[in-house]
DNA sequence: CGGCCGCTTGATTCACGTCAAACATTGTGG
DNA sequence: CCACAATGTTTGACGTGAATCAAGCGGCCG
């Protein structure tokens, strides 16, 4: 099994979850959350499929290291990324209510993977109401991720649209306590960015020189540093406003 | 104050609530939810904003009449619509957890809006567990769309694009029991139609009249023909599982 | 060392956008 | 009830951003 990517994420760093920084958990909340959700963990090896499009699932999985991607895919093949998941955040809190998946969840490095299952999760919300409204406050924040990939997608150009999309991660990644000053890791291949942004893999290569040509940032051995982000969220008309950051105890 | 597209929705058809529809809920369920949506309605114009991104919303909106939608707008003024709301659709229940909007919620055609205040729904949702259910269905259901948006404008064609918004559009109305065999309301202009899939005014008119002389759909005075919904269905890659209907009583 | 995966480059094509004007429909006010 | 204003649709000519096709390059891993 290839575990390379684990490893390479460097000193096994304080796990963060991402549920845990929600503003009105108590101290007791977040121990809590962190022994259900790392009572029982995996490694799945890097581009396999956690649970697919169709399945009915019985664990709540959470990312504990290493990333992973939500995706559909269209009857004849076409296939379109719908999210990134980063180490701390949960996949799928939704399947308490929705019987089966409506797209597939898929590794994109080795991860770590904590698994829940359904019926010990439902416990622990309804014992802890604090704990409900941070699951649903993830799951939230989650669909304003998507609406505004939806309008990224439908209103942006090229070079904004991938402005945006590392924007997006590099705040994200910041959020967790993932970056180091300006560079995170970016584990993502051009094809990948491709499928997360509706366009071809060699229209995001040349894209991404452009970009580099600009010096807003640079891409290489899976790290991504952000030169200047002030200017590369000015171009990627970036709002930090639909990431609800201000429910975080943190804020 | 127009009033004219309420009175041409025709007899003041029953109400169907889609929230109603949740299986799981009791027949007394059903009744103190359509008590609690409709004791405080307002009539809202065409073409008016109901509350607007950056809001802190007070109170929770049902759609009873009409149809609206959600867009968000990028600071140059560029607009995508991100979802339409069929009568008997809830608005935002998301507003017990955020505290501001990230889009803004309009209307399309004149609406009957039902208000409801925040705490008298909570009340009601911590009184009935159905009922809080329920509410997470729909929400959730609307996430499942808005991938399936994400989807679309990212990997179809734009003939495929609006074909499925086409499917999409009737098989809700045809849900919430608004079709007349294969005929629905249809108020949106060719501009909506543009804003919603990400493409201009202009070459949906072209895209349309494709659709018409393959005799595919009709569209005009505000009311769609579908010809043939399984030919509608198979260009557009259309599946029905993201709506998620298993969960509806009436499946 | 060799194979594979991901990145880069170039030439060409095409789906869709832009600009601009005319036409059709609908609702409004005189 | 007609006219006109506003809104929505259609058409045409032209431009362009991004897709497609195809080949070569480079670094990582077994």
């Amino acid at each position: 099994m290839d575990v390379g990517s684990v490893s390479s994420s460097g000193t096994p760093t304080a796990l963060s979850l991402n549920l845990s920084a929600f503003g009105k958990l108590t101290a007791a909340d977040r121990d809590l959350l962190k022994t259900t959700l790392t009572k029982r963990v995996r490694t799945v090896p890097a581009r396999r499929d956690i649970v697919r499009e169709g399945d009915r699932p019985h664990f709540v999985n959470v990312v504990l290291e290493g990333w992973a991607q939500r995706s559909k895919q269209l009857a004849d093949g076409r296939r379109q990324i719908l999210s990134f998941l980063l180490p701390g955040e949960l996949c799928d809190p939704n399947i308490f209510i929705l019987k089966r998946l409506d797209h597939t969840l898929s590794t994109v490095t080795t991860v770590r993977l904590g698994e829940v299952p359904k019926q010990e999760l439902r416990e622990l919300v309804q014992a802890r109401p604090a704990i409900a409204e941070a699951l649903w406050w993830t799951e939230l924040v989650a669909g304003a991720i998507q609406r505004e990939w939806t309008t990224s997608i439908g209103q942006r150009t090229a070079y904004e649209r991938i402005a945006h999309l590392f924007c997006e991660l590099f705040v994200r990644s910041r959020t967790a306590g993932l970056t180091d000053a300006n560079t995170c890791e970016f584990p993502l291949t051009q094809s990948d960015i491709a499928d997360a942004t509706g366009m071809t893999q060699v229209h995001v290569n040349r894209t991404i020189q452009e970009m580099r040509r600009d010096g807003l940032i640079d891409l290489r051995s899976r790290q991504m540093t952000v030169h200047d982000l002030d200017r590369l969220m000015a171009v990627a008309l970036f709002n930090t406003n639909y990431l609800h950051l201000d429910h975080r105890a943190d804020a």
